[in-house]
DNA sequence: TAATAAGGTTTATTTTATAAACCAAATTTT
DNA sequence: AAAATTTGGTTTATAAAATAAACCTTATTA
């Protein structure tokens, strides 16, 4: 049985990986709200997922307050379908 | 977005559960080999599926050694595939 | 001007997963 | 026939994660 990529194999990180194969990009407001996670969560998950380069989050403005908005890069959508696909041995789908 | 079922949300778990789902009963070794895991991870693993419910297990004796064997119950097999239909929400299956 | 809220980050705590150490009985080696 | 090794595990300790709590800064609102 192959492995589960283990950074991807997390309810949290893969609800954001879920959510930005879908979209252009998502702020962190809208992650937030749509996961129902708390912001620390989110933040760390976040961070590693950047770390791990599988999204770019990109700081910046929005008028007055900041804004933080995240997108998938092409190695994140890479990672998360060999782990469907890995998944998929596990599930008999 | 639906919770994952943290019990079988684990490589290994669902790993096991997996096999059983496709076999009448497997034992320790043979669950062993198949997962690749150590013994005391598996042994860990087993006693939280047995205590949810989700497996049963004998031990009993096979000629002078002893052998524990491993099975899936309905209520295990409910949550399976109930777990397996959130995880299709997450992966767009 | 003193609270309160928005949008986060950092740090601490709790849970989990994993590995290491151990145990008893059976088998093999010397 | 001891001594060492293997088999089939369990228990305990350690490492790694996930989560939550506390905190920070700037902007609003009362």
């Amino acid at each position: 049985m192959k492995e589960l990529n283990p950074l991807l194999h997390s309810q949290l990180r893969l609800a954001i990986m879920s959510i930005l194969m879908n979209v252009e990009e998502a702020d962190f407001v809208y992650l937030k709200e749509k996961t129902e996670s708390t912001a620390g969560n989110l933040s760390v998950q976040l961070d590693k997922l950047s770390s791990a380069g599988y999204i770019s989050v990109e700081k910046g403005m929005l008028g007055k307050r900041p804004r933080t908005t995240c997108s998938i890069t092409s190695e994140g959508q890479r990672a998360f379908e060999e782990y469907v696909e890995v998944l998929k041995t596990y599930l008999n789908l």
